[in-house]
DNA sequence: ACCTGAACACCGTTCAAGT
DNA sequence: ACCTGAACACCGTTCAAGT
């Protein structure tokens, strides 16, 4: 809410630098996007000296793993929000929004959680954990869609499944690669591409003897 | 094949410096990862002062807009040949497999094609058009499993869907957020993934009458 | 026309020193 | 324990000068 303005003289001690760093990165992150997030300026939005992260975070992508830690788990709560008791479809297409919207809102955090600098397997806990728990929210909804026990075979497949499409169709929303990105709604691109993949089933089935 | 050797002081002026810069980039580029590649070294790596390329190149970004419109190029000849004159599911299924095939093999280029840095509208008009071709690939093959007109609303929509399927897939496997990403083979993930939208096709059909 | 070298404004990161 | 300042090795980019 206020300025960051400049810390007093006597405030040497901050006593709580790791989340004000946090806070400031996160905002500074839709402001200038996922690659130019730099520690530096994070810093001095703070108001700190530009090593002083260096005493609560290992590196740069130690705080950006928190970032996307955050995001995965502010994904999660969207996607338990979304709960439908509606039909099979019903499901997928308010899951679909709520993970859709979610990215929307947060083009940059959601750009940084699928982004290159998490590829090799040195995930730090809370980033790990998090991505699990929001995989975990996509499984159960698919779950019940299906009416099979979570750790089904059929559940763990329809799932990939389920986050390849609305991940994909997210990326290029948010990328821009579809035409009229910015000016449709969330709903236009759900219900379109749900459209789509039923006109795909129908000419792939084997036709019906 | 040969080693980048230090150019020799006759060849002052080398008069195709453009080719040699976008091919070390694109050499580097898998090296380092699609965030870390720099210009400084990719004119280091041809043997040139770090700021000859700024007259081949506007800068950064229109170095690695050339980059990534190489790579929707071959994108767009890998799915060409991909095709397939069986069933529409073995049609959907080769390209599925054409377009996981060509990410695995050039992974940081694939993550550059789609990364952060050409989401706004100013594209070079290279990178535009080998997006739009790589897509009509796609549309290409979506059109003849549906047996419908290329520009038809329904050819739209499923290539909407097709193509947020297998970006989505392909993203998620490049990043490794699959378990064993590493280990299993493209046909792995796309036949799995395929039988899992069928499952969810029939939970998400209207009961038929 | 094509390339270089010095220069500027940034980065991430380290380390000794201050409070 | 927590923070700063100077320092190092990098960046992208500009601009005057060299060939």
């Amino acid at each position: 809410m206020a300025k960051p303005a400049k810390r007093s003289r006597d405030a040497y001690h901050v006593g709580n630098l790791a989340p004000q760093l946090l806070a400031a990165a996160r905002t500074l992150l839709e402001e200038v996007g996922p690659t130019k997030l730099s520690l530096r300026a994070v810093s001095e939005r703070v108001g700190v000296s530009a090593t002083a992260a260096y005493h609560h975070f290992q590196n740069r992508n130690e705080l950006i793993s928190h970032l996307a830690a955050q995001g995965f788990a502010e994904l999660a709560a969207a996607l338990q929000r979304a709960y439908s008791s509606g039909s099979g479809l019903d499901k997928v297409r308010g899951g679909s929004l709520a993970y859709l919207h979610f990215a929307r809102s947060n083009p940059a955090l959601y750009q940084l959680m699928f982004g290159p600098e998490f590829t090799d397997e040195t995930l730090i806990p809370a980033l790990q954990r998090e991505r699990l728990a929001a995989f975990g929210e996509l499984k159960r909804m698919v779950a019940e869609t299906l009416g099979q026990a979570l750790d089904s075979s059929d559940v763990r497949k329809a799932s990939v499944a389920a986050w390849s499409y609305i991940h994909g169709l997210t990326s290029l929303v948010i990328h821009g690669l579809l035409p009229g990105a910015a000016g449709n709604s969330d709903e236009h691109f759900v219900d379109r591409t749900l459209e789509g993949f039923a006109a795909l089933a129908i000419s792939c089935s084997p036709p019906i003897k």
